[in-house]
DNA sequence: AATGAATGAGGATTCATTCAT
DNA sequence: AATGAATGAATCCTCATTCAT
């Protein structure tokens, strides 16, 4: 498969993933069908087979990038910030603003959760972001900052307490993402030194 | 439609409502057919629709079912016990081991979230459940053991959380229903009381 | 088949032949379920198989049955009457004021024209309408009351032109049954005769 | 739907249109399946849903562009004749002649009448040919062909008589198109002038 | 790159009929 | 005579995917 796309054709790529998500979001993956996704964009068939081999792979595809586009936000945020306990504060909240804007994904995760040949995409986006957080939870026991633990467990209750908050506070609840983020960010670093700082 | 069933019938829809719940739970609902679940039973396509009269009803009627039986646990556990902050422990517990038993349910459930059409069953069964414990939260508060506040933030909050740790711990670490009930107690009453008590 | 049937079965029978008849003619054959007969009379489906072999046997049953029904009438109206064209004419009178009372039936016959099953009952009763006529139409030619011919065909205009008329007039124009009578039975003498009687 | 047909598109469409009304009129509406008509094809069964969104509305097309397709005939035969009756004259012939060409679609008419959700589209084509009929009606009036009278009635009346003889002869009879044709036009003048012109 | 057309397996649902009691 | 339960073929329709142009 992979083509080589000229820009216009990944801009088109781009697009039926976008539309193919909200649909996705607001009606479910099942009752979407692909003609639905088609049509919406007044294009025909052919054009969604031209960019994907089949609507699982455009859900994966969806899945994936979007972790994709996550994580480029928080690295963007993080930038060369040297103290790591501050890059994971700056990486949560770059998350916690993203979740925000893409509120209509919780449902995407959700339901990919549901089905086995899904399972995988979602488990390989969350090695990526542990490996992301054990990094800097590492330097920052190297470093005295924290009490030395096992990093992975510490990633993961973060990353689960992060994800919880958004999808309580921001999609249920409505709260601005603000507000959240400071909550998570609090949580997280009590959570992480066990106790809060004098 | 509510047909008259003798037992053999009400016996029969059981038997169909618990081996759907299964087959959805593993695969999903939608790659899950009427014929999966006949066939898997050996009887005929037509008995599916002697009982419920779609697909889709017969998904609500495992949601609201499903609920319906957690609360039966809960009340039975509770029986009579006239301490409030006691009856919401108890049902805490019932509800931590109701959840262990029936932990593929947790799939049918975020799925049920994922389409408008499911949600309303969700909203009632929250409601119901809110409510039950509002009560024994004003019984709390008129009997002086809690401090006055709304019964219906403090009943979210509880419920929220109870069924985040079991779907954490129960579902996906596979932690012992006991221990998590300790926690979700311990972290209720914490929460509840806004402090640890002395 | 053919079962010997108490009173209370043949009122059983009876009732099934109505209550069909009814949403046959209002919904049409198709979409009327042998469900839809015994449910509207509240009883159980194994009533329907006792008294008939099948959905077709019970619509051909009511077809000939209707049948039956109006040519009692009509014998009933002719007495004993010796004039063989007042014969026709009393006839006449009575299919009309029949068919005005079973309007509906005019949709099943309709619909029995459709289907090349029920063809044979429909050409049956014709037969037999058309005889009745023609031994009228023989005495009335041979004691010189209207001109020779063959008997046949006046017969088929005859039955057809009243017919016609009481679908027009009745059925669908709502005109009362006395009138259209009239109207057949000058218009049949006059047929008959080739021109008014002086 | 309303799709954007090639010419290959709408011959396929027609060809579905065509094959289908002779499957209904020969076997009836029910008992022709959409694989009856898409297997005699020889075509798959997803062609017949990229043209008719059902098989009800493929029989309701069938119904109205039947109309569509005698009226054009009418409207060709009368071309700009100038004489108000000799239009109706015209329109009465060429009535027939497209009448004895698809005696097939009597049954479906007939059919057609006999279920509430087709009624509507019948009545429709009935009010535009009675419309049809009352525009010569009036100029016949207005030019003193004909007495003052209600147009609607007599176009009904004419309709009517024209469509029985249609039926009588050329379906059940088999009489030859010319014979009917021109004892529909006598019949309909004498009707229309209340006598025979001297 | 893109379109209209076509495929055909698969799915939900109906319903005439039969069966056990 | 009558009931609730069961059967399973048949029906309409959907939809992911492919094809010809």
């Amino acid at each position: 498969m992979k083509r080589k796309l000229t820009q216009r054709g990944r801009e088109r790529r781009a697009q039926l993933m976008e539309r193919a998500a909200g649909l996705f979001a607001a009606q479910g993956y099942h009752p979407t069908s692909v003609s639905d996704v088609v049509e919406s964009l007044g294009v025909g068939k052919g054009v969604f087979y031209w960019y994907f081999e089949s609507k699982e792979d455009l859900f994966k595809e969806i899945l994936s990038s979007s972790h994709h586009e996550l994580r480029r936000r928080q690295q963007a945020a993080i930038g060369d910030e040297p103290d790591p306990l501050r890059r994971i504060e700056l990486g949560m909240r770059a998350s916690m603003s993203w979740f925000a804007e893409n509120r209509h994904l919780f449902n995407l995760f959700g339901f990919a959760a549901t089905e086995e040949r899904f399972r995988p995409v979602l488990r390989q986006n969350e090695e990526v972001a542990v490996a992301d957080v054990v990094k800097h939870l590492k330097d920052a026991m190297a470093e005295g900052h924290i009490p030395d633990g096992d990093p992975a467990v510490l990633a993961h209750a973060l990353i689960g307490a992060g994800r919880h908050l958004a999808r309580t506070y921001l999609y249920e609840a409505n709260e601005p993402a603000e507000a959240v983020a400071d909550a998570a960010v609090s949580f997280t670093l009590y959570g992480v030194n066990g106790r809060p700082r004098g």
